[in-house]
DNA sequence: AGTAAAACCTAA
DNA sequence: TAAGTTAGGTTTTACT
């Protein structure tokens, strides 16, 4: 059977292979299975006759744990691996691949544990039906999918205008893309790029600033204007690249007029495009047009998944843009120049400042508007203001009034846009807040959350359930009284037991090898635990470890209460409830309810009459 | 009990 | 060519 798949691969003479993780299990094992079984053709599958296929595993021993993966040759023909694609373009809670069919597609198939694969061969018809389903299944799923998210068609797109192989875009990272660019454009502008050696890494630079935010619950429109590309187009206005810069004890070298050098506010010289034209803004020119023109067939396209598609493009266009900035001040990377990247950074802090005293300034009854504006936060390249307007039109105008007047203040490709309105909008912290986002006056087009728990992977499904609907009942519906009936029905139903487990589970990243962790974490023991009851489904490094928390001694730590969702349910395991209520969603939302119900929310929400009746559980685990 | 550090994930 | 960047909130563990 063997034999005569390899022969198939090599008539059917394929450019790509796919399949979902193949590259770390289904190629070595089938590798491995045809040394053992001594044949002889199998291992022919590439495109040139004599060489072989071979799984090379590569193990580097660094100072941070060790490294290893796997490289398996297969010539003339790309492995690209569905399940690298879904994690790269994917923010999900599971990758497993029914986990992301389903998420994707909403399409399932019946998981077969490998333990019994050899029973259901050797049984009856129907148990080898079973298995035949299940095997075609898992061939035919990774194919729909590729077919589905259409990342092809994108990832030949962005090999193009990076000038990388694809399999890059999979294997390697943003830096591989940036060097790429610069080689072709060292090259035809005659320059040799220098070889860098690693050196000791100094600290972070300093990065951009987040403005304080006026937190609270606001009623009134919130206007947000947004610089578009910021660090590509400062880059580009201001020509900053490696063949620009001016060193020191350079300045005086070459008979520049004042009005030849641009003086950054890091302090850091660099000539203007008048004298020499910089390497990196063409490059990032033709990244932003690219991303440009992705835009612009988002725009047109009608089709959701085409959509998705194109947005995918112009998302992918935007971080290679940005990594270009960032390769600057890679400290470990091919060629650092932390006076570009410090520059960058330094002109984006000036302008958010700039910004809001201008609006702040012009946007005052003192110069005969209604109302004084006022800047309640801003993020690196962005404002949002409150006019102080009641209604969006009003607001809406104001925001492209000043996006407009502001823009002019600038060096072009610099642009200040008005993107959107907030209304209403609860901002809670740094980093975190959420609105109904508009962009025309009729009706929100979404309802937008930034960092808090309903768009984070590591808390429960509860918690964002929860949150969502509370958002949605505060924000869309205005009901308070409802939100808070909803919250306390909810509560009791936890504290009795009435909870899905599914919406119980928790997931978090196996980030480092075991050993490299310096404190315990529930995750990673749980982890332990399933490679030591199954060791061929062992976790490894960047899977996602599912688990929940179970009943145990008072004050044991997370990391003794965690257990597998599947192994609670198979042996009806008490769920820790009042860990639940404690520790996952009590603070979010008093977060989330405090600034619209007031300080009286603590009380109502833990401490109401739903609270009194708690299931009683009698198994324990812990001390 | 209080606090620093570790870990995770997200915004930009 | 191994690895784009910094800022920041929140929860949990470890330590005093
Ligand atoms: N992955 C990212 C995202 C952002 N940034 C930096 C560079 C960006 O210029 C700036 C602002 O980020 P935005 O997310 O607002 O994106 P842009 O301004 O680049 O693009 P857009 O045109 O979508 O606003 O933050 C970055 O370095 N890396």
């Amino acid at each position: 059977m063997l034999e005569a798949w390899a022969e198939f691969v090599r008539q059917l003479d394929p450019d790509i292979l796919t399949g979902y993780n193949i590259n770390n299990f289904d190629f070595p094992y089938l590798l491995d299975r045809a040394k053992y079984l001594k044949l002889k053709n199998f291992a022919r599958l590439g495109r040139i006759k004599d060489i072989i296929t071979v799984v090379k595993e590569i193990i580097q021993q660094t100072k941070f744990g060790k490294r290893k993966f796997k490289n398996i040759n297969i010539e003339g023909r790309v492995q690209y691996d569905m399940h690298v694609v879904i994690k790269r373009d994917f923010k999900l809670r599971s990758y497993t691949l029914n986990n992301v069919s389903n998420e994707i597609m909403g399409e399932q198939k019946e998981d077969v544990h490998y333990s019994i694969i050899t029973d259901l061969q050797n049984g009856d018809d129907q148990t080898r039906r079973r298995l035949a389903v299940y095997c075609l299944k898992d061939a035919e799923l990774p194919l729909k999918l590729l077919d589905h998210v259409k990342s092809l068609t994108n990832d030949i797109e962005m090999a193009r205008v990076t000038g990388v192989p694809l399999s890059s875009l999979l294997n390697k990272g943003e830096q591989v893309k940036v060097v790429a660019q610069l080689l072709r454009h060292a090259q035809s502008a005659g320059y040799f790029i220098p070889v860098h050696e690693y050196g000791p890494t100094t600290d972070q630079y300093e990065g951009a600033t987040v403005l304080e935010p006026k937190t609270g619950y606001y009623k009134d429109p919130i206007a947000t204007l947004d610089f578009s590309s910021l660090y590509p187009s400062i880059m580009i206005a201001h020509n900053l690249c490696y063949t620009t810069l001016l060193k020191p004890n350079e300045v005086n070298n070459f008979n520049l007029g004042k009005d030849e050098i641009t003086i950054t506010p890091s302090g850091n010289h660099f000539v203007k495009a008048s004298v020499r034209k910089g390497l990196l803004p063409q490059i990032l020119e033709q990244l932003l047009s690219a991303r440009k023109k992705a835009k612009a067939m988002l725009k047109d396209e009608t089709d959701s998944v085409y959509k998705a598609v194109l947005n995918g493009r112009q998302l992918a266009l935007k971080i290679s843009a940005n990594s270009v900035y960032g390769f600057t001040g890679a400290q470990v990377g091919k060629l650092p120049c932390l006076e570009i990247s410090g520059s960058v950074t330094a002109y984006g802090r000036e302008m958010i400042e700039l910004t809001r005293n201008l609006v702040e300034q012009e946007y005052s009854i003192e110069k005969g508007y209604a109302s004084n504006a006022e800047v309640i936060y801003g993020d690196t390249d962005s404002v949002m203001v409150n006019f102080k307007a009641k209604d969006l039109e009003t607001s809406m105008k104001l925001g492209k009034e000043a996006a407009e007047a502001i823009s002019k203040k600038f060096i072009s490709p610099i642009k200040l846009e008005f993107e959107k309105v907030y209304w209403p909008y609860l901002l809670i912290n740094k980093k975190r807040y959420a609105g109904l986002y508009y962009t025309g006056t009729d009706k929100y087009d979404k309802m937008d959350c930034k960092g808090i728990e309903t768009v984070r992977r590591d808390n429960c499904t509860l918690v964002v359930d929860v949150i969502n609907t509370c958002l949605r009942k505060l924000l869309i519906e205005k009901d308070e009284n409802g939100t808070v009936a909803y919250v306390q029905q909810t509560i009791s139903d936890l504290l009795q037991n009435n909870v899905d487990i599914s919406q119980l589970v928790i997931t978090k990243e196996l980030t480092k090898n075991d050993g490299d962790y310096t404190a315990k974490q529930a995750h990673v023991e749980l982890a332990k635990k399933l490679a030591k009851r199954d060791p061929g489904n062992a976790p490894k490094l960047g899977d996602r470890i599912p688990y929940v928390i179970i009943c145990g001694a008072k004050n044991t730590p997370a990391f003794q209460k965690v257990e597998d969702p599947i192994y609670v349910l198979e042996n009806n395991i008490p769920i820790d409830v009042s860990y639940y209520l404690e520790n996952q969603l009590s603070k979010p939302l008093l977060r989330i309810l405090g600034p619209v119900l007031g300080d009286k929310v603590e009380s109502i929400i833990l401490r109401g009459e739903h609270t009194l009746t708690r299931t009683k559980v009698t198994s324990k685990v812990g001390a």
